[in-house]
DNA sequence: ATGGCTTACAAAGTAAGA
């Protein structure tokens, strides 16, 4: 069994009792974070070692963004992708290789927000995050032999795609996260790299299933204006290897919480050997 | 359009998130 884990932890130096929290309750074998706003060298890397995920994987900067992958596995490689020709700490390609099963490789993507305006004309933060997409669309279609390959790509895309990841599809139309175009942007991008909806093939698409809730909300829970920000893919020769997932929402009540709930992916790497 | 909150930051108000 692999469980893998995604979330977007908004500042992990402020949260780290609470990852701790969802390490030791769920003790997925690697976690991704998103937002950890905290550069490489000040990332607390003692605290993950003390909890067993010894293997750190950075890319951060000082106040904004930032993603890690940390891991009770060894990495094989690790890798670094700038996009739209900015460092701006928005991915990790790591590769591991649980038990014999071959090297799997596991990216850990932050997809700008995009702010608050639907248009690339007006908006520059829009356009960026569309530039974004456009840069991944064109990379993975450049290498369409990767799709053979066992991968997972998980992480905050900021996009919620289907009627069933937004408390409103018509409410939400025209805002940020749920607009046509963006969508639109996300499934070129999905198409290109061969990519499959892990959470979606366990869970129904006329399902509500969010990942994000504001923190806005006088009673996120009661009202449940949620979205699905948050995303599981694999590639297809993991696809039968997916046994199920879960959003652990639990988390979004406890104490100074993330307005995100980390999700698990659960893997049964027998069910696909051999590997490719 | 939810935005009513929350974060980091050369610490008061600004930028950013989504």
């Amino acid at each position: 069994m692999l469980t893998i884990a995604t979330w977007n932890i908004n500042s992990v130096r402020l949260r780290l009792g609470l990852v701790e929290r969802v390490l030791a309750a769920f003790a997925p074998d690697i976690l991704c974070l998103q937002e950890t706003k905290c550069p490489d060298d000040r990332f607390p890397l003692k605290a993950f070692a003390a909890m067993g995920y010894a293997h750190v994987a950075t890319h951060g900067q000082r106040g904004y963004h930032g993603v890690a992958t940390v891991s009770r596995l060894p990495f094989d490689s690790i890798e670094r992708r700038c996009f739209c020709g900015k460092d701006d700490a928005r991915h990790l390609a790591t590769t591991f290789s649980p038990d014999g099963a071959g090297a799997i490789t596991l990216h850990n993507f932050y997809v700008p927000a995009g702010g608050d305006e639907p248009d690339p004309v007006t908006n520059e933060k829009f356009a960026h995050k569309l530039r974004f997409l456009d840069e991944l669309t064109g990379w993975f279609a450049g290498a369409p032999a990767l799709a053979a390959e066992p991968r997972i790509l998980v992480g905050d895309l900021n996009i919620a795609p289907l009627e069933h990841d937004v408390w409103s599809h018509r409410r939400l139309l025209k805002v940020v996260s749920h607009t046509p175009i963006e969508v639109d942007r996300l499934r070129a991008m999905q198409s290109a790299g061969g990519w499959i909806d892990v959470m979606r093939a366990h869970v129904p698409e006329t399902e509500k299933l969010f990942t994000w809730w504001s923190y806005r909300a006088h009673d996120w829970r009661l009202s449940n204006r949620g979205r699905r920000l948050d995303h599981v893919w694999v590639s297809p020769p993991l696809a039968p290897c997916s046994t199920g997932i879960s959003v652990v929402d639990a988390a979004r009540a406890w104490e100074r919480p993330s307005d995100h709930a980390p999700v698990l992916a659960h893997f049964d790497l027998r069910r696909c050997r051999p590997l490719p």
